[in-house]
DNA sequence: GAGTGGCG
DNA sequence: CCGC
């Protein structure tokens, strides 16, 4: 495990070949269930790059008249999100150092133009749980910052089976993708590269 | 309550 | 690629 100079908290190679092929045969099952959508951004209504779904009980979703939010329904079909995979649950049991599984996987995918904007993760109502990334598929330059925008960044490479945690006073820094590296990983065929974020989105409950 | 875009 |  690598400490960057912000503290966030890098595990290249996390995940071995044969857990990668496993968790994307998750992720399709998730994508057959839950289509991926285009996000669009609010107010503007303005397309992201990316392609978007979710698992597990709650869901990351935009668009133009709702803004930024969870929700327990994809946006198109209506339908509840696909349960979150029991080696997602594993891997955050794994990294997250914290007592309570997450409520939401984001499944971000990136084709090799696609890029994400210097963003902070701040739609939750727990900030004490840690944000967990997945990378899978082609490689990218990925980019933290502080919790102020204009703290100064740095940038490294994060390849198909790597981790990242964002957690303690690393949860609220700013991230984002600058560029996909095409044909870097056989995973996906060479075709872009999917992203898995989990959450913890409220306080776990007194009992 | 806007915003994870876009440009030099 | 990174700062604005």
């Amino acid at each position: 495990m690598l400490v960057l100079p912000n503290g966030v908290r890098h595990f290249p190679g996390f995940l071995d070949s044969d857990e990668q092929e496993a968790l994307l045969a998750d992720i399709r099952a998730v994508v057959t269930a839950a289509p991926l959508y285009v996000p669009t951004m609010p107010k503007t209504g303005k397309p992201m790059s990316v392609r978007m779904t979710n698992c597990g009980p709650l869901g990351w979703v935009t668009d133009k008249e709702r803004g930024y939010r969870y929700q327990d329904t994809h946006p198109e079909i209506g339908n509840p999100w696909p349960p979150m995979p029991e080696r997602l649950l594993a891997l955050w049991e794994a990294v997250a150092e914290y007592p309570h599984p997450p409520e939401a996987c984001l499944v971000n995918y990136y084709t090799d133009t696609a890029k994400m904007g210097l963003h902070q993760d701040r739609d939750e109502k727990d900030f004490a749980a840690p944000v967990v990334s997945v990378s899978l598929g082609n490689a990218c330059l990925f980019r933290v910052g502080g919790t102020s925008r204009s703290a100064k960044t740095v940038s490294f490479r994060l390849e198909s089976g790597d981790v990242v945690v964002l957690g303690g006073e690393e949860r609220l820094c700013y991230h984002g993708v600058d560029r996909i590296y095409p044909d870097t990983s056989p995973l996906l065929r060479n075709s872009g590269r999917i992203n898995l974020t989990l959450r913890r989105v409220n306080p776990p409950t007194a009992s």
